[in-house]
RNA sequence: GCGGAAAUGGCGGAAUUGGCAGACGCGCUAGUUUCAGGUACUAGUGAUCAAUAGAUCAUGCAGGUUCAAGUCCUGUUUUCCGCACCA
């Protein structure tokens, strides 16, 4: 027997696979439909770093790849493609550092990554690689921009942004972890700002709506529908001294009588009305106040969250419209410009926050839910309770009471039912180099207008200087030549927009282009589409489930409104694999130097090892530390299979000795696979291979099932062997083996014996015994009967193939 | 603060959903092979008591339901994740 040389097996079946082309997903025309089911296995595109794959990038690949490999066994057309998010601000600094280009930093890095995936034996489709800096591929990330711009879904806003002072660039709110930048950790900033945004607001019933009928993770599902964070409630009207009115937004006009005082958010611009009308005679105050704000940053923001600051109005008061009695008005930064109306009526008895503030002002604070004692915190324990002190909805449900103001308000014209969202638009312009341009331009005369399609692809200059500017703009503004053009409209002199898209605009789509990635009248065309999406299963990492998931079902839902994609969702099914921590428990970086290269490992143990200790270290969905002592196990595993060439017997049918664990192996390594546990699937094989051990024997029909079950997690391994035993044809080429679930029952089965519930005895009794037998037996026995003796029987069990109790006085 | 997930041997983790807790692997102990180390193979390995048979205790903690609870219910602690003044 060959000893196993897994550096030779691996690169002798990788070049094979290649050259065969098996992995390549046959590609629908418009004359002839592929005669196989589809099945799309999708896992997110990496960002080709510098620091090359880690081996964390490995565990979803390798789970998909185990369904991919498994589906085309089982006779489907499987695309399961892979490309590169290759667009962002890494590569841009490295390049500034290196004084390279960041196409060529691009380029090695891709060059890298895909020399390590390959050495790792992936059934990607490698013919529909796409890269997001390709001209050809960001010329429909533009083209789709236009199609946003043209239906009103992208515009361009004066703002105030959060602002990286360390990336230089703006970030979306989704790009704000803890008041800091998602990236780099520098606490963001603001900075008021000309920036394009794209209205996924006006997706955001969509979104929701869609998430109901899709076989997402429950987490998944929990957080977008938070982070969207929809609720239903009512603008209400109070009218003010100054002869004019606010409005609020509130989910509780039930507690409209215990509203004390109003609170604006200090950016309001009905201040400066006010102001202006010379209504009120703290400006000084209000002002301070307002620069004060204005200069916090959203860390500073969430810090001092506990003491509450504010300036009362002098001169303008509000008329609670159920009390008729006039409230002051307070300016805030508790109060969000962004949300609702920016003023809140607030109810401090019920509320923490306008209880600690209402505290702090020394301000009335009236109970109108009963229950809680306000005097000494704010009771919130409001989603039921009865009313109290609330003029005609006293004594009311809060259900009851909050429909019966709300109608009243209605009748009045002073309330109208409003719905809000916590999500926000996402601003879309990056002031940096390495990214999409965006195709508009700036007339003098037409403002705003975009390049005509045929224009397209709009290329990323070339450029002396990635330097940042001073300025905040992108590196792009400082080229004249590129920056003056002409309008398209008038034909008169325009500028271009000079900022790039963010790194999630390739991403949005990238899935669509894997269909048909060489298309050049369309994102792809219509048969490739209508055939491959939607996606059948996305794997990918939790962190992504506000940004690039929910980002990207926004593009979708919007292509398929406007007619370009055939599905109203892109995926139907979408998990999330843990992450793999050092082995310290630790996240794994370079800077806690923990980091395990896959290269390092395939070096010493083989691809086949790693990728199936990728799943052997545990649940998938959990977080689970490297262990350098545990991929042993594995390895070990692995030369025992391939032993058991040495113990091979002739044989076409399972022996009898082993037909029981064959079938069963069978059903739980198909099962197991089919919901992402590798982990008790290759359990289940190990188990079956230390039975074959006991054996000192396999025999061929024995091993070919073993081979095709284990050849998802270990490839190349199986074809080899598949090869030296001369079974006809490849692994590859195989049907998936079926089990049979009469043949998974052992004809006799062990069965314990309980008295008042601790066992007492184990017994082998067939497995279709009657439960009147069963007792019976258990009683023959002596252990039994000794426990028996003299006691009254009460209850008896049987929980066939289990357990039997008997219960005794 | 709000929301979610979790807690099982020395370690990673199983447990067909209420039915024999600890599958499988690591580690450890002993034996065989080997000049030796490693490898490989065989046996053992939750804890306590016991010469053995066996008994008792064990799934973060405290109660409860049940013939039977890691699994269900109530309370509680800790850890991880997400959101964080969203009115």
């Amino acid at each position: 027997m060959k000893k196993y040389d897994f550096h030779v097996i691996e690169k002798k079946w990788q070049e094979k696979w290649d050259e065969s082309g098996v992995f390549e997903a046959e590609q629908p025309t418009a004359d002839k439909m592929p005669e196989k089911p589809k099945y799309y296995c999708l896992i997110e595109f990496p960002y080709p770093s510098g620091e090359g794959l880690h081996v964390g990038h490995p565990r979803s690949y390798t789970a998909l790849d185990t369904i991919a490999r498994k589906k085309r066994m089982e006779g489907f057309n499987v695309l399961y493609p892979m490309g590169w998010d290759a667009f962002g601000l890494p590569t841009e600094n490295y390049a500034i550092a290196n004084n390279i280009h960041p196409a060529k930093v691009t380029e090695d890095n891709i060059k890298r990554f895909k020399k390590q995936l390959k050495s790792l034996g992936f059934s990607f489709n490698w013919s529909r690689e796409v890269n997001t800096t390709d001209p050809e591929y960001y010329r429909w990330t533009q083209w789709i921009f236009l199609q946003l711009y043209k239906h009103g879904l992208a515009y361009k806003k004066e703002m105030n942004v959060n602002w990286c002072p360390s990336c230089h660039v703006v970030l979306a709110n989704e790009e704000v972890v803890d008041g800091a930048c998602e990236r780099c950790h520098t606490p963001a900033t603001h900075k008021v700002k000309s920036q394009w945004m794209l209205k996924i607001t006006e997706y955001a019933d969509k979104l929701l709506a869609g998430l109901d009928k899709l076989d997402f993770i429950e987490r998944v599902k929990l957080q977008q529908r938070n982070w969207i964070g929809r609720s239903y409630g009512m603008d209400i009207e109070f009218k003010t001294s100054g002869n004019d009115s606010l409005i609020v937004y509130t989910t509780r006009p039930d507690t409209l009588w215990g509203a004390t005082y109003m609170v604006l958010s200090p950016e309001l611009p009905i201040l400066e009305e006010w102001i202006e009308r010379g209504l009120l005679a703290n400006v000084d105050e209000i002002r301070d106040y307002q620069n004060e704000a204005a200069q916090k940053s959203e860390f500073e923001r969430s810090e001092i969250n506990k003491n509450k600051t504010g300036v009362c109005l002098d001169g303008v008061r509000g008329i609670n419209p159920a009390t008729k009695q006039e409230i002051p008005i307070y300016i805030s930064d508790y109060v969000l410009a962004t949300y609702g109306t920016g003023a809140i009526m607030a109810v401090p008895a019920h509320d923490n926050r306008d209880y600690e503030f209402a505290k702090t002002f020394d301000l009335p604070i009236v109970e109108v839910v009963e229950g809680g004692d306000i005097s000494v915190e704010a009771y919130t324990d409001i989603e039921e309770g009865i009313l109290v002190n609330s003029g005609f909805i006293t004594g009311l449900s809060v259900s009851d009471g909050i429909e019966k103001v709300m109608e009243r308000l209605e009748e009045d014209g002073l309330g109208v039912r409003a719905t809000n969202y916590k999500l926000r638009d996402w601003v879309f312009s990056r002031q940096r180099y390495w990214g999409e341009p965006i195709p508009m331009v700036d007339c003098e005369n037409c403002g705003w207008q975009p390049l005509p399609e045929s224009e397209l692809p709009l290329i990323l200059p070339e450029i002396d200087s990635y330097e940042l500017t001073e300025t905040g703009e992108s590196p792009l503004a400082l080229l004249d030549g590129w920056v003056n053009t002409s309008c398209p409209n008038c034909g008169g002199s325009a500028k271009r927009e000079t900022d790039t898209m963010p790194q999630w605009a390739g991403s949005s789509w990238y899935y669509i282009r894997y269909t048909d990635p060489h298309c050049d009248t369309g994102i792809a065309s219509q048969e490739a589409m209508s055939y491959w999406l939607p996606v059948d299963w996305y794997n990918g990492g939790m962190e992504h489930t506000t940004l690039h998931l929910l980002y990207s079902r926004f593009w979708y839902l919007f292509l398929h409104d406007i007619g370009v994609v055939p599905t109203p969702e892109p995926y139907l099914k979408r998990t999330s694999h843990g992450m793999i921590l050092g082995e310290n428990g630790e996240k794994m970086s370079k800077s806690r130097g923990n980091v395990v290269n896959p290269d390092d490992i395939v070096g010493e143990y083989g691809a086949d090892t790693l990728r199936m200790y990728e799943l052997f270290i545990g649940d998938f969905e959990k977080p689970a530390p490297w262990s350098t002592s545990s991929i042993k196990g594995v390895s070990r595993f692995i030369e025992r299979v391939w032993a058991l060439q040495g113990k091979a017997i002739p044989g076409s049918q399972y022996r009898p000795e082993t037909e029981t664990l064959m079938h069963q192996t069978i059903r739980k390594v198909t099962r197991d696979t089919d919901s992402l546990k590798g982990n008790t699937a290759i359990a289940q094989l190990m188990t079956l291979v230390n039975r074959l051990y006991e054996l000192n024997s396999v025999n061929d029909a024995e091993y070919r099932t073993i081979l095709i079950l284990l050849s998802v997690f270990a490839p190349h391994v199986c074809e080899e062997l598949w090869e030296l035993m001369d079974y006809e044809g490849e692994i590859t080429g195989q049907k998936w083996p079926v089990w049979e679930e009469d043949l998974t029952i052992e004809a006799t089965m062990e069965i314990a014996v309980q008295i008042n519930g601790k066992i007492k005895v184990r017994l082998d009794l067939p497995h279709d015994i009657a439960p009147a037998d069963a007792i019976a037996a258990a009683k023959a026995e002596e252990a039994i009967a000794r426990e028996t003796s003299g006691k009254k029987i009460i209850k008896e069990i049987f929980v066939p193939g289990r357990l039997i109790n008997i219960v005794v006085g």
